[in-house]
DNA sequence: TATGAGCGT
């Protein structure tokens, strides 16, 4: 980074950090100096940012761009990334065999100073909708992979993005990789993550920002933690407790009661039962501190499940609220799990249903094979249906007493069976379209896969079913995911061949801008296809236009273009 | 509440 710009950055920082209200507030945040122009030079700490304007250690011209989508080309980087400079090369990494991009891929310059330029002007910049996150190539993994410089933030306000967050941390000393944490739809999860060049810059960074504030609310800032290290000090943590949880007490047991029932284990710094705010009754729980583990450890053993007043007390180790929040939501995830492994190998999928038939209609066409637990069209919602039901209300007018007969009923929640179906209130209530596909559901296997091979292309209104095994979702989308990539490849292949590109560049794809100098590629001016061919780019005279089309309207396979990939599965899996 | 990914010809 110039001097310039650092400067800039840091002259920004300051006004930042006041606009931001970093200097502290009433809620008794701490106040950050955020004066760099007066520094005391006896006080190194106090003098709080020292920005460093170290070149980069191997001084190449090689970067390595991250956060790329799979679907990013060497063309489409080449086109951002000339824009700075020369270029020299560009290579998006892949995988051997699938050739599916690994996410990443490398930009060579012809000088340093335009690695440089790249990296402050292009370094966010949204490829295919996600931001790129470019580093200097650094070949050596033992430089990376010691955590050292790395600091953590959490608590970040949503709308900090990543240059905001290294605007603001740049002014410590030279970044070499900065993040906000993103969900799939690009927004900020709170919390991201800037690497130092060294650790003397994240010390600075941590101890100038920790605990400050950032567009009002309060940064935690600290040294980033792998998570084996914090579970394994999380264990330790365990191993030593002194507190504990108590459920099952009688709500006559008092205070002292409880608490003498602990005592004779050791030294009680503290016993209290969770009471009623309004009343004041005893809620039956409560929480015992000891002064050291072996007392707290043998009072778990000896009281758990012991008899206290005429209830059997369950005694443990008492944890922190989000601890248990946590366990909850992974048993409440397990759980999930099981119930949609429950469905593997009996549930199927039916697609390419008219849109009369409703859960009544496609239970029955399959009732012959077993025992259906549920069967299930997906429907949009009825609002969404609602637009386009009041204009057929006033095509139907005169089919108006035909209509008011038609049974309709409200879409029922995931798995609530069939049964309640005859008792149903006939409610008038406007029922969502039919997506043209749901979910049949037997009992055992052998009956769905009977189902399958009977009922697959069987005709059903003048349309033919197609019937098969339901995917799990996490199943059914790395199979579309594999199912585009192969499709890819070959269009990559087929322009290759039909530009006259020898076979070997194809395995090996590297972008060269056009003119340069390269082995083995055709002559310019030659009648040689511009390079690279772009995925997804139309092929002249190649073989079936979109693939997953088909003919004489029958469905295509699942892994074809069906119905949007989110509709799949009922919700339950 | 939250603690990443990642290096080739």
């Amino acid at each position: 980074m110039s001097a310039a710009t650092q400067n800039t950055t840091v002259d920004q920082l300051a006004s930042d950090l006041n606009n931001a209200s970093l200097n502290g507030d009433a809620n008794g945040a701490a106040t950050l100096n955020t004066d760099v122009s007066n520094v005391n030079s006896e006080d190194q700490d106090a003098a709080g940012p020292t920005p460093t304007n170290a070149p980069h250690p191997q001084a190449s011209a090689s970067l390595y761009v991250g956060e790329l989508d799979t679907s990013v080309t060497e063309a489409m980087l080449f086109e951002l990334f000339s824009q700075i400079g020369s270029v020299a090369s560009i290579r998006v990494c892949r995988d051997a065999i699938s050739r599916r991009s690994l996410g990443y891929a490398y930009v060579n310059y012809n000088t340093t100073a335009d690695g440089e330029k790249a990296l402050e002007e292009l370094n966010y910049t949204l490829i295919k909708g996600r931001p790129c996150r470019i580093m200097w190539s650094q070949r050596d993994p033992a430089l990376r992979k010691n955590g050292q410089g790395n600091v953590f933030i959490k608590n970040l306000d949503v709308a900090i993005d990543n240059k905001a967050l290294h605007d603001t941390f740049a002014a410590f000393g030279n970044i070499l990789s900065c993040k906000v944490a993103q969900d799939e739809s690009g927004a900020s999860k709170g919390y991201g993550f800037v690497h130092y060049e060294t650790d003397e810059a994240a010390a600075q960074a941590i101890k100038h920002v920790n605990g400050m504030l950032l567009n009002e609310k309060k940064v935690f800032v600290g040294h980033h933690i792998p998570k084996k290290d914090r579970q394994s000090k999380f264990e330790e943590m365990k191993a030593n407790f002194t507190n504990i949880y108590v459920k099952n007490i009688p709500v006559e047991a008092t205070e002292e009661e409880f608490r003498e029932l602990f005592e004779k284990f050791g030294d009680v710094t503290s016993a209290s039962l969770a009471r009623d705010a309004e009343t004041g009754k005893s809620r039956g729980f409560g929480f015992v501190n000891f002064i050291n583990h072996e007392h707290a450890a043998t009072a778990v053993d000896e009281l758990n499940g012991k008899d206290f007043k005429g209830q059997d007390l369950y005694v443990g180790r008492a944890q922190k609220k989000h601890e248990r929040e946590e366990e909850l939501r992974r048993s409440y995830e397990a759980a999930r799990i099981e119930k949609a492994s429950k469905y593997q190998g009996v549930n199927l999928y039916v697609k390419n249903l008219d849109d009369d038939i409703d859960d009544e209609k496609l239970r029955e066409l399959f009732q012959s094979f077993g025992s259906i637990t549920s069967a299930k069209v997906m429907r949009d919602t009825p609002a969404e249906t609602a637009e386009a039901e009041e204009k057929k209300e006033k095509d139907d007018e005169k089919n108006k007493e035909n209509k008011d007969t038609k049974e309709t009923k409200e879409t029922k929640k995931e798995g609530e069976a069939e049964t309640e179906e005859a008792s149903a209130p006939k409610a008038k209530r406007s029922l969502g379209k039919s997506k043209g596909f749901g979910f049949v559901c037997f009992n055992n296997p052998d009956e769905a896969t009977k189902a399958v091979s009977d009922m697959n292309q069987r005709m059903v209104n003048n349309k033919p079913l197609y019937v098969a095994l339901a995917q799990r979702k996490d199943v059914r989308k790395s199979q579309l995911e594999a199912s585009i990539q192969a499709r890819n490849q070959i269009r990559m292949q087929q322009a290759a061949a039909q530009a006259g590109m020898p076979q070997q560049y194809m395995q090996a794809p590297m972008f060269f801008p056009p003119g340069a100098q390269q082995p083995g590629f055709l002559p310019q001016g030659g009648r040689g296809m511009q390079f690279p061919p772009q995925a997804g780019m139309p092929i002249p005279g190649a073989q079936g236009g979109r693939p997953g089309q088909f003919q004489a309207g029958f469905p295509p396979q699942q892994a074809g273009r069906g119905a949007p990939a989110g509709q799949q599965m009922p919700p339950n899996m």
